[in-house]
DNA sequence: GCGAATTTAGCAACAGCGTTGCGTAATAGG
DNA sequence: CCTATTACGCAACGCTGTTGCTAAATTCGC
């Protein structure tokens, strides 16, 4: 409905962010890579520079480089500059790390929740794990907010949880606000895979095509990344991938159906037959690429991780002799490099794309988090 | 890679687009209308205003509206000053429209191609056919281009057809560049469901939340509109939903993997069970909304719409009953109003969507239509 | 009737963006 | 020591949407 209006100011942050891109990408780059990889005219390059440089988001690395002319001023972002924290509320336990502006995640805690925890339990759990990793050091003034990754379904526009699967207490919760009211910091909410899928594309910088995060853990999930951002659908609960049917004729899912890729996946682990359960998940895997055509897989969750060496060539075999004109279409697949972390990092990382990353016109997108003056930051 | 940079030339096509949204969505439209629709400033709009009635596209129609103060002046979109011609290129029929701006059909064309028909046989049918449209009027000056829709796989970025399905002469055909030699017109290649889901998009505005279109016509395909555009994947390939397992121990495929959801379906058809097709398309129909979470499902293709009156309450029930909160989940449902002229139109209107449509910053994707002067502009 | 309130719309000045033109600094090669 | 080459910034510019203010056209209250 009402569309995010383009002024000048948007011009600023998009060009701004598309150099904070490349600097998230390589270690090092110059003027002249970014005039390369942005098509922005040297002037431009020089003029989003310095704001960057003013505002400490990247810093001049040395000069020098061999070649004739005068050598290029080499710059790199300061990893250290931004931090933000994600959070990923599973079941039975609360996974906090906290993650900086080159996505590298530092700390990364693990903390039991209780049975059948309460939206207060959550809250508090969060509050002192936040304490213990911000205890003693000065990254107060530089911690940008929280993202909280969580099963759904939820709602991510308002901040809401509508029900999480299995938890009684969890029902139209409006986290983001309660958090934002409980550990006063922007909070970002939003599904498991989907912050997972962030984490991936985070690192990858803008040339990270159409992806998705197949997530085995407790359920089956998928995370998108499609045309540039994170595909959460109208009602911001895509991804559950797990309650697609494959066998019309399979026993029944938790959801109601017959045959869902969940339950039978479930069937075969229960039978102790892994190899089928990865290859039930490899054909719910070239179904999505029939559907979407990816350029990326990324394999994730501890579930399957824990057998890595059975699910990855079975996906990888499956994309390579089930997609037609595989030589063409076949993407890339691989498993997730944050390993456990991902989702934890990718909820983290979502706060930091919120302000650093490049933003879109999409509509339907009111800002959620509010760019804040930092210390530091002119 | 190269990821369009954003200048102010960008921000004028952007808003001017967001008021053209405005003009198609409804029929006549005053200043402040689009003030509340777009967020724009008042001035902002003026001079957006002045711009398009300059080019001819919106004029004033009439002023006057009952009320207290000035009375405002009422615009309209000229749907008669630009138009497109579509073409849906089937295996054995060629459909020709004429779309103007506002999007409504004019002419709608069906011929006859020659069994196993070659690409220059095709491009004679085109010259021929468009020659028979445009013949004796005025309207070649106002024609901006010529869209195609057909079936793939297809490289919609390079204009490449890959290999049509049952076509013995369609390999890596380069048929926008050979069409735009041989009609002298900018022509733009895609997919046929993927120009159908635009079509309904066009006529929706910028209001139109994530959607497909659902098409049941030699083969079942899935055009998707995600985030504001068409989804196309990453090697612009997207939409074979009708080759998504839904049945592990089910009858081999024409693709070679057992149980498709396009040979379910067609069992089903030469069963003569109509209703069991119906359910078993609506099944594939839910599996879409469990991953994508869609907002919109519109079901198009002849032999779909034979039917009409089995397939929309099937997949009208499967979507209120299969999916899990469906009061605040479930899509709106409709057959496509446009009938046999989905993938025409569409087809068209990508060539008008390209030229006035609202642009989108994403990656990978450069202008194939180069704006042109037209006759009547300045 | 007539002034006040209300709504519409445009002119003029402005701030901020990327672009263009051109001058300057720093290196290597002859 | 001069020249070619490369890097980079200052200054002016064109363009965008925004802000401040004025004028026009209508209804409403007295």
């Amino acid at each position: 409905m009402t569309r995010t209006t383009a002024d000048v100011t948007f011009l600023r942050g998009y060009n701004q962010a598309l150099v904070m891109a490349v600097g998230r990408t390589v270690r090092t780059f110059e003027r002249s890579t970014v005039v390369h990889a942005t098509g922005l005219t040297p002037q431009a390059v020089s003029k989003v520079i310095a704001r960057l440089t003013a505002d400490g988001l990247i810093r001049s690395a040395g000069v020098r480089r061999p070649g004739i002319g005068k050598p290029a001023v080499v710059y790199e972002l300061v990893p250290d500059s931004r931090y933000a924290i994600g959070a990923h509320v599973a079941r039975r336990t609360l996974r906090l790390v906290l993650v900086d502006l080159a996505g590298t995640v530092h700390h990364s805690t693990v903390s039991p929740l209780p049975a059948d925890f309460t939206p207060e339990q959550l809250l508090d759990a969060l509050s002192v794990g936040i304490g213990a990793i911000t205890a003693g050091t000065e990254l107060r003034s530089r911690l940008t907010g929280v993202g909280i990754g969580m099963i759904g379904p939820l709602d991510h526009a308002h901040g809401l949880v509508r029900d999480a699967h299995g938890l009684r207490h969890w029902h139209d919760v409006p986290l983001r606000e309660l958090a934002e009211a409980h550990l006063g910091l922007p909070v970002h909410l939003d599904k498991d895979v989907t912050a997972g899928i962030t984490a991936e594309a985070w690192r990858h910088g803008a040339t990270f095509g159409d992806a998705a995060l197949i997530m085995v853990e407790s359920g089956i999930g998928g995370g998108f990344w499609l045309g540039g951002t994170a595909h959460r659908g109208a009602h911001t609960n895509a991804g559950e991938f797990g309650h697609t049917v494959v066998d019309l004729d399979g026993p029944r899912c938790v959801c109601g159906r017959l045959g869902c890729l969940e339950v039978v996946h479930l069937r075969a682990i229960e039978a102790g037959d892994v190899p089928r359960a990865a290859r039930v998940l490899a054909v719910g895997v070239v179904n999505l690429l029939q559907t979407l055509d990816l350029a990326h897989v990324v394999l994730a969750g501890a579930d399957l991780l824990r057998h890595a060496d059975v699910y990855l060539p079975a996906v990888e075999r499956a994309v390579r002799t089930d997609v037609p004109r595989a030589d063409w279409l076949a993407p890339m697949v691989t498993l997730s490099r944050l390993g456990a972390d991902v989702i934890a990092a990718g909820a983290a990382v979502q706060v930091l794309d919120q302000l650093y990353g490049i933003p879109d016109l999409t509509p339907g997108t009111p800002p959620a988090i509010v760019r804040q003056p930092v210390a530091g930051a002119h």
